[in-house]
RNA sequence: GGUGAUGUAGCUCAGACGGUUAGAGCGCGGCACUCAUAAUGCUGAGGUCGGCGGUUCGAUUCCGCCCAUCACCA
């Protein structure tokens, strides 16, 4: 039976750029969405920039634009950088639109015609220099329980403790640092626990993930609290109708944004966006952070406006990069423009649904593994299956299959197999689909290898037999290759180009090619460099020493940065000042550092950008064809080894290096060259033409150590 | 602080409703092969299943406590 599917992804926050954090919830979807069609079903995705609030307002007030104008620049980016990844949305729009603002108005008048809007007055912190309401997280002081400096409104960083902003001592504003005043106003309540039944009931009937699960309930029965949907002006939002410089909260109208993109989506694509509400399954990929909103608000504001509540919530864990958190100083805050600028995309896709499951579990990806399993699985495995086939069928046989298959059995296994592989997939469960994938790739170069097609070919007898194994073969890549289509739809484009096939859905699998022409065989897929990745790492620190004198004129950094989907609303002012830096040139810098240039001096600053490090040469040897040069892998300690060309030939024997301890510019950007990659320099001394003399350090050095 | 999740070979992960020798891929050692983008195959080594207690004939699998990591507390 056809499905119709409406599905969404969590809304980027419009103050900063798309990282690898992201991404994995919009892969996560995108490839939901595209096994989901390869089944025949009908699917409706969107995605659009969540537009508004405090964070984005004074971002764009930091720049000097307006807010519309550094929303639109933001979206463009998000964009860029999703089709990129081959996130395929058909449509993306932002919470600032007019189809936003037609449907916020509308929920919120059905919920206040449904008696379930209240209003009352509170007191929050007021900054009386700016002239504006503080969210918790822009106000600052010292912890109300264990006394630590500089601890944002809403909870303490040292003791983990929660509390309200009116509980810090000694507050100040974050925006102006001047001591905030507590003012009255007069603020809008949703009345969630009128939808306490409804809550319970839809955590019966959702698709929704035991642990998920869980803690939506854990939520329910702790009791309901009414949520604050209403900000004063100044705010970027929508102002609240009948309520002059009452706006409403930027969490109110985001989730709303999923309609406004589809109310876009149905204008421009002449469907009936009613009619998709009403009888499509709604599913919302989000990560793990905002399944309150989704769990709680949404559902209740739905039902509370007269729509449908969704079918399922997806939810992500965050992503960590060798196994911490993402780090700026490390490298490993990784954005989703420096990613593409060095490496496949389909890498990454591949990566994370090897290692995604359908519950909201942390994924780490593990750099070194990552180029490892990119190499073995895909190049070793699966793109070999037709590099191994595909010469034969060329050469000898003028690029025309064979009209039956020397094995029939293996096909069917293989075909049959998509049944399970389907199942997977379908819940969401990549990395069971994916390890079937990959156990079928390793039976077929088994059964290669036992027949030795090589053999026959040189063997005239058996030139027949050879035809039928090939085609065999060529047969299992292609269905590996449908197997793969959702999770690399680039490189299964490639495959089917190869195959000269027209888009294989995954009922394409049953009948097998015979007496088919395929096209010359090109290689489908490099392997993945580890240089690349180094590079990767070195431009992402590079980026963070950049940004480093915009962010802390921005004051708070990023709290939590490997979330998906959504900005922490009034949460972290992240993004901004990391933006400012890393994304257009250094700030000007002071007047003396200029003069110190000219004079041909360096600061001491210039200096600390030089990284260097104690190594001990592991290992040393003669590189065949070149002058200069001797090859050497070194011990850095917890840095790992590398492997760098010194040009010391003229002096040095190689094996009479082993063992000693030199000195190596550690952050040297990798080098390629004629005999391999360079990873780095060490240091020696000479009279530019003389001989070299290596540096070396006292006796107590150790690997690794930092030289300043 | 409370709650929850996770902790299985060097790495990344499966699995076990408690029960014979705990699995895979990668990496590493050996051998073979040479069709393939040095890609493949066979084989070997490698784990007291985070720690300590308890229940049990028997626990890595259940219970309690502890440790570590991560998250949530709207």
């Amino acid at each position: 039976m056809s499905r119709t599917i409406f599905v969404t992804n969590a809304l980027p926050y419009a103050n900063g750029p798309i990282h690898l954090g992201h991404l994995v919830g919009y892969i996560q979807a995108d490839i939901w969405v595209r096994f989901q069609r390869m089944q025949g079903h009908t699917v409706h995705y969107v995605c659009a920039d969540d537009a508004h609030g405090t964070p984005i307002m004074l971002a764009a007030e930091k720049v000097g634009v307006a807010p519309e104008k550094f929303i639109a620049s933001i979206q463009d980016e998000h964009e860029r950088d999703f089709k990129g990844f081959f996130v395929e949305f058909d449509n993306y729009h932002t919470t600032h639109s007019a189809e936003n603002k037609e449907l916020a108005e509308l929920f919120y008048a059905r919920l206040k015609q449904g008696g379930h809007v209240a209003t009352r007055q509170i007191e929050q912190y007021y900054d009386p220099v700016k002239r504006m309401f503080l969210p918790d997280r822009y106000i600052k002081g010292e912890c109300p329980k264990c006394g630590a400096a500089d601890q944002y409104g809403d909870s303490c960083e040292n003791c983990a403790s929660t509390y309200a902003p009116t509980d810090l001592k000694n507050p100040r504003s974050v925006v102006s640092g001047a001591t905030p005043v507590l003012k009255p106003s007069e603020h809008y309540f949703f009345r969630l626990s009128n939808f306490a039944d409804v809550l319970q009931q839809w955590l019966g009937e959702a698709q929704l993930h035991s642990s998920v699960r869980n803690k939506l309930r854990e939520w329910l029965d702790a009791g309901l609290k009414d949520w604050d949907i209403s900000r004063d002006a100044p705010y970027f939002g929508f102002e609240i109708p009948d309520a002059p410089g009452k706006y409403f909260y930027v969490w109110l109208d985001a989730p709303i944004g999923y309609f406004a993109s589809l109310l876009d989506y149905c204008k421009s694509s002449d469907l009936d966006f009613e009619a998709i509400l009403a009888q499509s399954e709604m599913w919302h990929f989000i990560g793990k952070d905002i399944v309150n909103f989704h769990g709680l608000f949404w559902p209740a504001m739905l039902h509370g406006a007269g729509y449908r509540t969704p079918a399922a919530l997806s939810v992500n864990g965050y992503l960590t990069v060798n196994g911490a958190k993402m780090s700026k100083s490390r490298g490993t805050f990784i954005r989703a423009e420096t990613y593409l600028k060095h490496l496949n995309p389909e890498y990454l896709r591949y990566y994370y649904a090897a290692k995604l499951a359908d519950g909201p579990e942390d994924l780490d990806l593990n750099l070194d593994d990552f180029v490892a399993r990119i190499n073995s699985d895909l190049v070793g495995k699966y793109v070999n299956i037709a590099s191994r086939c595909a010469g034969f069928i060329e050469k000898q046989f003028d690029g025309k299959l064979a009209g039956r298959l020397h094995d029939e059995a293996i096909h069917r296994r293989f075909v049959a197999a998509a049944a399970d592989i389907g199942a997977s997939y379908g819940r969401r469960d990549y990395a069971a689909a994916l390890r079937a994938v990959m156990a079928l790739a390793d039976e077929a170069n088994v059964a290669i290898q036992a027949l030795a097609p090589w053999a026959m070919a040189k063997d005239p007898a058996r030139r027949e037999q050879l035809h039928l194994v090939c085609t065999t073969f060529l047969n299992l890549f292609r269905l590996l290759t449908v197997y793969l289509k959702p999770v690399l739809p680039r490189l299964a484009q490639q495959a089917e180009q190869f195959l000269n096939l027209p888009a294989q859905g995954w009922s394409s699998v049953h009948k097998p090619l015979l007496d088919h022409a395929i096209r010359p065989y090109q290689p489908l897929l490099t392997r993945a460099d580890p240089a690349a990745v180094k590079a990767m790492v070195a431009e992402s620190t590079e980026d963070m020493k950049a940004a480093v004198p915009a962010a802390i004129a921005a004051a708070p950094s990023p709290h939590k940065s490997a979330g998906s989907g959504f900005g922490r609303a009034e949460g972290d002012p992240v993004g901004a000042g990391a933006r400012d830096g890393a994304g257009k040139p250094s700030p000007t810098r002071g007047e003396g550092e200029k003069a110190a240039a000219a004079a041909g001096e360096i600061g001491i600053d210039d200096f600390g950008k030089v990284e260097l490090r104690i190594a001990r040469i592991e290992n040393a040897e003669h590189v065949e064809g070149a002058d200069k040069l001797v090859k050497l892998t070194l011990d850095l300690g917890a840095l790992g080894r590398r492997q760098v060309f010194a040009g010391i030939k003229s002096a040095y024997a190689p094996e009479s290096l082993v063992g000693r301890l030199t000195v190596v510019v550690a952050n040297l950007a990798p080098r390629k060259m004629r005999f391999g990659v360079s990873e780095g320099m060490v240091l020696a001394a000479s009279h530019g033409d003389g001989k070299p003399f290596l540096l070396a350090p006292d006796s107590g050095a150790e690997p690794g150590m930092r030289v300043k």
